[in-house]
DNA sequence: GCAAGAATTCTTTAGACAGCATGTC
DNA sequence: CTAAAGAATTCTTGC
């Protein structure tokens, strides 16, 4: 179907849109969904790859709620990266349009989204917002639902699974689409949420799947001889790429894997660069050492992988490094990336050549397991860039003859497997549960149940006793620490109740933090309060002086209102907790980021995420205080002293605008130890000499009115 | 006596969402 | 409280 037969069914904006995005004809699974009712304002399921062109179908139900119907749409998508690619795609094409983005540490708009035509939000945020109270919702004509397979996550997808259906009762009449991977039960979704199912294998660029084994692929019905003849597979395999003037993107199961897969690599991609290309790597290798003040091990590991035209690829890395890497390797700079999944949830970046070279993974519940067909398939679908290459190839690496027919039976010729509710958990139903009531949305057992039933669990299992069962326990929980009360059979929450569930903390954490705070508490304390939260997990590695340091602090895990002994926390070590509160004083103590990943043997992503993540709760914690009526100072102070990675001496300084971490300690180095320091005679041309012209002034205008 | 390679033991294990009020070097 | 595989260390072999 040709995009122009559109015209007349779907706003003018559209088709002007995606002709500007060079689309003239639409995909196969977009004119199903077109014949089928998409532009009726039918609901779909849309279960397709990637590039299969799912997003456009949901442009097309987006603009034509905001535009024709003048109804407000909504888009979710479980990361946050994924929302803000949505947003900047939405505002260039349709500036006319008044289009929001709502996600966790970038958002100033929440109170004003009932004025836009387009909210763009991660999953946690939407449900955040709905527990402040979000009323403009009620009023959206088109909800969509970015990656649904996620539906079958562990951690985040019974959040996914609550959000689509509280939303289904709130937006009754609204046009619902679900955008998933390819799964094994696709059907069984969209006979969930009542939805028509597009369901379909079509990609823009042909993928051939095989398995490699002593430098021969074996596709099934042919083999492929590789040139190369390195000892290891996937540097035979990277040879071949390179031959044939394309990238290779490699998946592998740990970071250290990926890292030192990197540094295999160079020694074969190096050979191949160009004088230019190994000029521009050069400075890109420095950018990429020079993120932090004191470059790390792993910061110098990248800069040489890069030097050599290759990078690693993982939450280790922190921010400026990933989008680094991201863009050299969409620039065809980099010519092989060595990847945890990092790469294979969230944005899109195809190559030629996709390897998966690991197909078992660590899993804390019984050692190494086999990772599932559907994410290879999903890591697969990366392979072939559209507008470069004819077709892709995904391979996966045999180590044994056996093993070739074994990978490919499972991986390439298997079925995928169906996406299963997960709601059945204990810690996930009392967040939940407390925000229904919280809400006025739920307020009994027998609604709160009424509600489960119409959740994917509930379609899924055909008894709900057991999910009877741990919300019965959940309430009795909630109300005995204090955050629900019950009169008759109807329930409503306490003043700390509502706030924890606005907060978005476990109760479990919060009741932790309570207890905390009515105990004596020095800095150590309040970091143990703050690292002893579900929030603060996966802890860093144990040290030697939290056990140490156990013996002064274990006083606050006794006498509280959770007991840590219970069969939930079964694996429990206080010790761990203790370390991360530990390395998150040596954080504040102004310890360089390359002392802190050698004690704690860690990466600078994981310290900057802790850090965050530390800031967020010490917010939770300044507010439960207040409603709990203890002195919350200590803690606002060290929340900047968090915040800055700074010693309380430098607290008054960061005060000003454009002074951190570095240009406070240079002040205070030099003697300006506080902004009264800055009034008096001379200051002024001594903060010259420290900065610039310009950054002083910046500074010292500052000092007139604070 | 020494180095290359084999065998054995030791070590470690993916990712990323949330509040709130404005601006790091 | 599991298992796989890389890294580190020790042992064996061959000259």
């Amino acid at each position: 179907m040709q995009l122009e037969e559109l015209r007349g069914r779907i706003p003018d904006e559209f088709i002007e849109a995606a002709a500007a995005q060079g689309i003239t004809a639409l995909t196969p699974p977009q004119e199903l969904a077109v014949e089928n009712g998409l532009l009726d304002g039918k609901s779909f399921v849309v279960a397709a790859p990637t590039a299969s062109g799912k997003t456009l179908i949901a442009e097309m139900a987006i603009i034509k709620s905001a535009i024709e119907r003048k109804r407000k749409a909504v888009y979710v998508a479980p990361m946050r990266a994924l929302v803000s690619e949505k947003f900047a795609d939405f505002r260039r094409f349709y500036p006319s349009l008044r289009i929001a983005m709502s996600i966790g540490d970038l958002d100033a708009l929440d109170q004003w989204l009932t004025e836009y035509d387009i909210v763009l939000a991660s999953t946690e945020k939407l449900d955040s917002l709905i527990r402040h109270g979000a009323g403009w919702l009620g009023e959206a004509g088109c909800l969509v639902f970015d990656e649904v397979h996620m539906l079958g996550d562990q951690g985040r997808g019974p959040t996914l699974e609550i959000l689509m259906t509280r939303l289904r009762r709130l937006c009754k009449d609204a046009q619902m689409l679900a955008l998933s991977a390819t799964v094994g039960n696709s059907g069984e979704l969209a006979g969930w949420l009542n939805a028509e199912l597009v369901e379909s294998d079509y990609r823009p660029v042909a993928l051939e799947k095989g398995v490699e084994f002593g430098s021969v692929i074996h596709y099934g019905d042919r083999e492929e001889k590789l040139s190369g003849t390195h000892k290891l597979p996937e540097l035979r395999i990277t040879q071949d790429t390179l031959e044939k003037k394309k990238q290779i993107l490699l998946f592998y199961s740990t970071k250290r894997n990926a890292e030192s897969g990197a540094e295999k690599l160079g020694e074969v991609v190096s050979g191949c660069l160009s004088s230019a290309e190994r000029k521009a790597l050069e400075s890109l290798s420095k950018t990429a050492v020079s993120a932090l003040d004191s470059p790390t091990a792993q910061c110098e590991k990248l800069g040489r992988a890069i030097r050599n035209g290759v990078a690693f690829h993982h939450s280790g890395l922190v921010n400026e490094q990933r989008k680094l890497v991201e863009d050299a390797f969409r620039q065809g700079l980099l010519k092989a990336l060595c990847s945890t999944t990092t790469l294979g949830i969230g944005v899109n970046l195809p190559a030629h050549t996709v390897v998966v070279r690991d197909t078992s993974r660590y899993s804390e519940a019984g050692g190494a397991e086999r990772i599932g067909v559907n994410e290879v398939t999903q890591l697969f679908g990366r392979a072939g860039r559209p507008k470069y290459d004819k077709s892709g190839r995904a391979l996966l690496i045999a180590r044994s003859g056996d093993e070739i027919t074994d990978l490919y039976d499972r991986y390439i010729a298997g079925e995928l497997e169906p996406i299963v509710s997960k709601l059945g958990v204990k810690p996930i139903l009392r967040t939940h549960v407390l925000a229904f009531v919280a809400t006025r949305f739920l307020t009994n057992e027998d609604s709160i149940l009424g509600f489960l039933s119409e959740t994917l669990y509930g379609y899924q299992y055909s008894s709900l006793s057991e999910l009877r069962e741990i919300t019965r326990e959940v309430l009795g929980e909630l109300e005995k620490w204090g955050f629900l009360e019950k009169r008759g059979s109807v329930y409503s929450t306490t003043r700390l109740g509502g706030r924890v569930s606005e907060l978005y903390i476990d109760p479990l954490s919060a009741r932790w933090i309570l207890d905390s705070l009515m105990k004596e508490r020095d800095d150590t304390a309040n970091l143990f309060m703050l690292a002893n939260t579900v929030e603060m997990r996966p802890y860093v590695r144990e040290t030697e002086d939290a056990a140490e340091a156990f013996m002064h602090y274990q006083y606050m895990l006794s006498g509280n209102s959770v007991n840590y002994d219970s069969e939930e926390l079964l694996f429990y070590d206080p010790i761990k907790p203790l370390s991360t509160a530990l390395m998150l004083r040596r954080w504040i103590n102004e310890t360089p980021e390359r002392e802190l990943t050698q004690a704690y043997r860690t990466t600078p992503g994981a310290i900057y995420a802790k850090v965050t993540n530390a800031d967020w709760l010490l917010y939770a914690c300044t507010e439960l205080g207040k409603i709990a009526r203890v002195n919350t100072r200590p803690l606002l102070e060290l929340r900047i002293r968090m915040k800055y990675g700074i010693k309380k001496e430098l607290v008054d300084l960061v005060r000003l605008r454009q002074v951190g971490r570095a240009r406070a300690r240079l002040l205070y180095d030099n003697g300006i130890r506080s902004v009264a320091d800055l009034r008096k005679e001379g200051a002024a041309t001594r903060a010259e000499l420290l900065f610039g012209k310009e950054i002083s002034k910046i500074i010292l205008e500052q000092v007139k009115t604070l």
